[in-house]
DNA sequence: CCGGATCCGGTCTGATACTG
DNA sequence: CAGTATCAGACCGGATCCGG
């Protein structure tokens, strides 16, 4: 009996408040950066792990793993024929923008340091 | 080269990206929590342990001093005569505010078991 | 009692190597 | 290319301790 990965979230999640619930799936220091990265287009697990900050490819997998188990994001396809799966923002996903911008406009204004393109690459 | 604990920041954080940059600070799963328990005009050590997530002491007692080191909170003489520190929000800490209301609106719609009430006790 | 600090076991992260 | 396997060390979190 291997005993794999912990099927999903951390804890037994059973917050009430919202904000809370909604740390429980995005609360740490990789989730956002992904979805970041799928709502500036990038779709293929090379393209996620390319990124500046440098995501672990076993982190990356457990993380597109939950994101796709809390219907944030889905598996499709590749558009361009491409045989390698394709991620995307699912709607619930999509609705996760206007946290991301309130967080660019504020890591603009106070943290220096921080330029002004997102995710130049 | 010994290279001990990095002093406080988890990373070297020289992240551009203004995303990545906030998620240096916030992006774990109790500091907005903290952050959100100030908003709701909490300003003890105590009552931020008493939260229903119930972050251990250690826990909470670190994040403050990271959210002051930061400039988000600040430490400051109770209001009411008691001896204890009391900690509120500062502008920069204010600024987030946004943030947590984009995640309410999103833990509301599409996270069921989220509850109408924030932090409710 | 309150605001922490310390201790310590267990879990998770993250660098790297490896596989289909 | 898209992940898995591995493993040491970092970190979490529960309990306990301590000074005021």
């Amino acid at each position: 009996m291997p005993k794999k990965t912990i099927p999903h979230n951390r804890k037994t999640q059973r917050s009430s408040c919202p904000i809370s619930c909604t740390l429980d799936i995005l609360g740490d220091k990789w989730t956002l950066l992904i979805v970041r990265d799928m709502w500036m287009g990038y779709t293929r697990f090379k393209e996620f792990s390319a990124g500046p900050e440098g995501i672990p490819t076993n982190i990356l997998s457990e993380r597109l793993v939950r994101l796709v188990n809390s219907n944030i994001t889905e598996r499709v396809a590749s558009a361009d024929g491409s045989r390698h799966p394709a991620y995307q923002l699912t709607n619930k996903g999509k609705a996760l923008i206007p946290t991301l911008e309130s967080m660019i406009d504020w890591g603009l204004k106070w943290e220096d340091g921080a330029s002004k393109k997102v995710a130049k690459r």
